[in-house]
DNA sequence: TATTGTTATACTCTATAACTATA
DNA sequence: TATAGTTATAGAGTATAACAATA
């Protein structure tokens, strides 16, 4: 067996991604799962609830539809749901095809308490140390692609 | 709303614990794309190879509802399916209520081969050094609990 | 009486296709 | 001709409720 300066004390580097990429398959349910506890409370159907935290800005339906990796159709019954509970409305773009969803001032307010309950039972808040937490950061950042 | 000044890497917790949760959502909704994308090459539906994933060991069937969070009828459908593939078989447990599921040979070298590719298309893999998936290993066990 | 797995059924979420209006 | 949003409809995924066998 030849020696493999690379792997050290964690072994196989093939063995080590299927650990790897495992844990964060698992890192990422039990998120999901948590972010869905998180925000039982509130009356709001999850699916709302992810279209809201993604309106950080007011955005065309068709960005909101690729960002949330569905059909445009699909927004448009969001766009209603949301529109009947006064969290967003409709405003006409440049273009005038295009309509954008804009949080309402009672959107962002909830939006808001969305993002405060979500923190709060976050395992990273719960589990982690901030120096922990200081060391996750830009590793998650990586992840994502931010250079 | 006050001008709020950029508060730097120390900043306000609760800012710093939005960031983060949301971070982490976002490395989650990744995590979950590539993991379809890495396994859609496989003739085999999402929801049966994460069936197959979560079967490491012979598990009762209420197990793998719980596991993934479903209705043990739809665990049945699952099975059936499982089945048909020849990925799966049902053996009878000690309570002779109970059916355990357990991989196949055939089943085996699959799932073998699906944790390859994950691995292989993983973020972690692709986007971080060997050092700093040393240093993320530890951190996403800490999330999950194992102390 | 409570629990496991099964069956039949119903519901929820999301996509597809066709349509209007703009570009 | 191509694109944004809408509508109506269809399909996939999953749950609910009732049931049989076992504890």
């Amino acid at each position: 067996m030849t020696e493999r300066p690379e792997t050290g004390p964690a072994g196989d580097p093939m063995v080590e991604a299927r650990r790897l990429s495992g844990l964060l398959i698992q890192v990422a349910e039990r998120a999901k799962a948590e972010f869905a506890d998180s925000v039982a409370g509130f009356d709001l159907p999850l699916h709302l609830v992810r279209a809201m935290m993604s309106l950080d800005q007011p955005a065309p339906m068709r960005d909101l539809a690729d960002h949330l990796s569905c059909d445009r159709s699909y927004i448009t019954g969001l766009a209603d749901q949301l529109e009947e509970r006064r969290l967003v409305s409709r405003v006409p773009g440049e273009d005038r095809r295009v309509k954008l969803l804009e949080l309402t001032p009672e959107g962002r307010e909830l939006r808001g308490q969305l993002s405060d309950a979500v923190a709060a039972h976050s395992m990273v808040l719960q589990r982690l140390t901030p120096d922990e937490r200081r060391t996750l950061e830009p590793l998650l950042r990586k992840l994502l692609g931010d250079a």
